[in-house]
DNA sequence: GTTGTTCTAGATAGAACGTTCTAGTTATTA
DNA sequence: TAATAACTAGAACGTTCTATCTAGAACAAC
């Protein structure tokens, strides 16, 4: 028979991951999802044989919903691809500010709690790092002369997405979103300088004078 | 009367602090945590009124081993406050090696399961979080006149504290030093460019070419 | 040694946990 | 409409959890 289109399971799905967000794996009990889903124990297992089950398929529901809610709108906005990669992170700070400061990286908080337990966890999460690390290197190629040759695109994407999760720590630690903007400006200004260093090695060799902008007052989020 | 010297409290913060980084503090019981700490429940909560008590105990304790084994550790090491810095990092990095890659910084792990739920725990982490801004802070302004005066000191003390920590979910989660190392080399690079803009500057202006280094080939580890 | 305190011991309580079970209901196919 | 599969319902099970309780041992001060 064919599988009855229900909605159940997708409820269980995103009522667990907002659970999972605010409160952790671990302390979220299967019988807080199941009620406040509107559920019971009966579909509940009918569906995902143990609760490990249910955290896979919201690793899978989130990752799908961050790549297209961020990184499929950043590509509609930008034409430029680095002001993409900034794209991303004004997206991803969007989270931040909407979830109250509470907002947490799937990726960084099941990782710290569940990715050494549950292996298969962690592999679908380091298949989402490699996703997201892959994408920002894909936009990184695209901007092709101007960064420098010799520079290894791929771990400046890894740079970039390290620097995103930890800019989420802490800001969600200080509740603040101070910490995660300061770190987006640093990440700015090391990109103007990646750039501006193309032009100076350029300018340079025509003997004119480095130009020197401003550190302190770029702004990341100015695209 | 005066308090015994006893080792048993000890005993259960090391113990405890141990199961909490490796298997994080849900899933870690107080019975397991009493008995690999060779005690007993008796002793257990006449320490500690209840396990959230123990938790808070462990951020402290872990806050002051830190810093003590890698800020400490790093100053006497360094004389150049920017080798300094990076010298906190690689002994980061050695904390990775040395537990087998499931090293997790106490403050990510314990930020994303438990901040949420306990607060008091949270404004530690974030104490902890500001204590190690703030060290990094103070190298970068021994660094003086090396970086561009108009820089930032505070938000890139937090930049590199944030790349620091979402360089360790990398690394945690592919199972390898590359992530991290692909991180730390990209801000190697930074600190370079920012040094380098220093002398571009400089020397821009007396009409010399900008000196250009090769990004990719900065070890930030050669130190 | 006596007294008062600190610490240890381990059985046990009582709640919460993930999961299973048996029935029942709803939808799909024929 | 009959038959079968998909799904729901919720009580109940056994385990594990944090925390308590009573009793006693080790230690310090006098």
């Amino acid at each position: 028979m064919v599988p009855r289109k229900t909605t159940t399971r997708a409820r269980l799905i995103a009522t667990a991951a907002e659970l999972f967000r605010r409160q952790g794996y671990a302390q979220t009990g299967v019988n807080q999802i199941i009620q406040e889903a509107s559920a019971t124990s009966g579909s509940f297992y009918h569906f995902f044989p143990a609760k490990e089950d249910l955290l896979l398929a919201v690793v899978d529901h989130l990752a799908e919903v961050f790549t297209v809610e961020i990184f499929d709108s950043a590509a509609m906005n930008s034409d430029d691809p680095i002001l993409e990669i900034f794209s991303v992170l004004g997206l991803y700070r969007q989270q931040l500010e909407h979830g109250g400061l509470t907002f947490c990286s799937p990726m960084a908080s099941l990782s710290a709690e569940v990715s050494e337990i549950h292996p298969e966890v962690r592999t679908r999460l380091a298949e989402v790092f490699v996703a997201w690390t892959g994408r920002i290197e894909e936009m990184l190629r695209n901007a092709g002369g101007r960064l420098p040759p010799s520079l290894d695109r791929s771990a400046l994407a890894q740079f970039v997405v390290c620097t995103m999760e930890g800019a989420v720590l802490g800001t969600r630690l200080n509740r603040s979103l101070a910490p995660f903007d300061a770190a987006m400006n640093q990440l700015r200004t090391y990109f103007d300088l990646l750039e501006d260093r193309m032009g100076a090695a350029a300018v340079a060799t025509a003997g004119r004078p480095t130009p020197v902008s401003s550190p302190q007052t770029a702004d990341w989020r100015s695209w």
